[in-house]
DNA sequence: CTCATTTCGTGCACCGTTCTACGTAAATCA
DNA sequence: TGATTTACGTAGAACGGTGCACGAAATGAG
């Protein structure tokens, strides 16, 4: 690597002139664009080297591409999006692609401003994992930017591309798991209604969890239980769950963020799992595989999720304008709390 | 290659024709720069309004700041650093700065790649969380960009300020907690010696460790065991700690990562928490709080950590050049594994 | 009323790239 | 051999801001 220090920054100029060569020759071997000997590409690669030269990304992005990607995750906390992450990352780091990351916080006005400095910041393109944005805005972004959206069902999307599990197969599995070990009574645990987001995945769950109970000809015990979110006091709500009249044998939870606190809460009162209740979660968190907690999930496989929106976002940069949407097939992760 | 749109981008120029006014006059709204009556800034407010204008962040880049500042944060599943991040947001956002964050995952090559990434996109500073990068390399980096360093302990540091919790008197109060509760044979369970990274906080709670067991007239007992990087097999490692001839009654662990394994093993192995092993982690991680786990822990207070490196970068950004230490105090959360 | 000083606004030279248009030499074709 | 085509390299105009140098107008001092 070999800088010296920094009087002045050396710039596609200083390369020039060490090479011998004009600024434009240097540019063309630093996007390796057509029209440029061996002999060239040597010289100045040679002095490149010596020279320690970078490109400035932000000379870059006033007239080309930064090769610098923007990742909107939702929150920060929650183990599903890491691996999401990490799985991006993967693909844009063998094709020399950049990555800067925000975190949204599940705040749509947040959101929206995190976009536009990534535009104003000239990312390449943008891969909003599970936004809280409505669809008919995240539309209007894609028209600035390419845009692909993780963890959001919009099957209808025009200008951007979705990566998704399948949120319903998963959730069937879920019921068909429980059913199998002979419950019958299986409620679910959902995510409370706020605003009307019926593309997010909790709906999606909640409708896979219905359609199987029907089709399972157990749609009289069907149920969902709502929670508010986990920044929310809920534990005198979950009590009430698990002790009222009501309470069910098994219980599918929309998200193990759920399914933890469920499982320390049915410790707490008591309650034996999965003999007095069983319960799946949802993300395979790395919390319910420890011992203690020992909680079947379904599995999502963030990483490859984040490994086929990458390369839909670097196909859609590429030129693709028709817009691909893709399911990813969920697995039942299974543990002793069925 | 590029998508075929459409709307020519409201610049500077578009502004101050809107406004009737010259293009370094709408500049200098933009910064509130001196030199601008009260009927000019209005005029080109209205306008900005008006047209949505958004400076371009690349563009600015180029000659002055572009009022966004690099986080570099080690890994992103310890909940410890996600609490920085949100601690240097709080300050930031309302400063009217933006964050780009990157993740390093805990390997030098990656992480100097990383910090050249920042310096490229023109970051007008930098904040280094829990970075695996020698000290001497930080110094050479924040030659180039003003730079504060949350988690590395280099007192001695010229060319950038550092933000630490206390972490020998963390060690101090986890030692002293088990102490009086009568335990005697405490032993430190310690990252496996790698490199010579003295700087991170390991060591340093392994210094607290080793003194005051030294104080309390224990040295004879003190001993630090150690384990591989979470990343690896160690459940056989950890259970021959946990059985073997020489096996500690209480554990300080140097990290609630370490913490939460060793709790699973031991209810594994049939060992009772505390009666026959007492435990005290290192930053209260919301798993050893899950009423299940129950873990005591040291607490670093993450938040203001990254409040106070955030209010460092800003003043050192704004011109201080002498470097700054600052240290915070931990707290210890009593809870059932003591 | 003149001269000095401050306040306000503008013109223009950058910043470090990309990319189009163009010139020239070498290679291919008829 | 001359006429094209192809390959290589260069000059120079963008890109969208910043900030210095400067002039004009307004204000104050004597």
């Amino acid at each position: 690597m070999a800088d010296g220090n920094s009087d002045t920054r050396v710039t596609i100029r200083t390369v020039a002139a060490d090479a011998g060569v004009s600024v434009a020759a240097v540019s063309k071997v630093m996007r390796n664009a057509y029209g440029v000997s061996d002999a060239l590409r040597l010289k100045v690669e040679a002095s490149i080297e010596k020279l320690g030269y970078r490109p400035s990304v932000a000379a870059r992005g006033m007239r080309g591409q930064t090769f610098t990607l923007g990742v909107l995750l939702v929150d920060i906390e929650n183990p599903f999006l890491p691996a999401v992450f990490h799985g991006i990352e993967e693909v844009t780091e063998t094709k020399g692609y950049k990555i800067m990351v925000a975190v949204g916080k599940a705040h749509e006005r947040r959101e929206t401003q995190l976009i536009e400095q990534m535009i104003d910041n000239r990312m390449d393109g943008l891969i909003l994992v599970a936004s809280q944005i409505p669809s008919a805005v995240m539309e209007r972004y894609s028209r600035q930017i390419p845009t692909v959206v993780v963890g959001h069902h919009e099957p209808m999307g025009l200008g951007f591309d979705t990566v998704n599990s399948d949120d319903r197969k998963g959730a069937r599995m879920a019921v068909m798991a429980l059913y199998q070990r002979g419950h019958r009574d299986i409620a679910m645990l959902g995510m409370e209604w706020d605003t009307g987001h019926q593309a997010d995945v909790s709906p999606q769950r909640e409708q896979g969890y219905l359609a199987t109970m029907d089709e399972l000809g157990l749609s009289d015990r069907a149920r969902v239980l709502r929670v508010p979110p986990t920044d929310m006091p809920r534990d005198d709500l979950l009590r009430h769950y698990l002790t009222g009249p009501d309470r069910p044998r098994a219980i599918f939870c929309w998200s193990d963020l759920d399914a933890v606190p469920v499982r320390n809460m049915a410790w707490q009162l008591g309650i034996r799992v999965p003999k007095d209740l069983a319960l799946v979660g949802y993300d395979n968190n790395p919390v319910v595989a420890l011992p203690m907690i020992n909680v079947a999930s379904i599995d999502q496989d963030g990483r490859r999720m984040g490994r086929v929106a990458a390369e839909a976002l670097l196909t859609r940069i590429g030129g693709r304008s028709v817009a691909e949407h893709i399911l990813i097939e969920p697995t039942l992760i299974a543990r002793g709390s069925l």
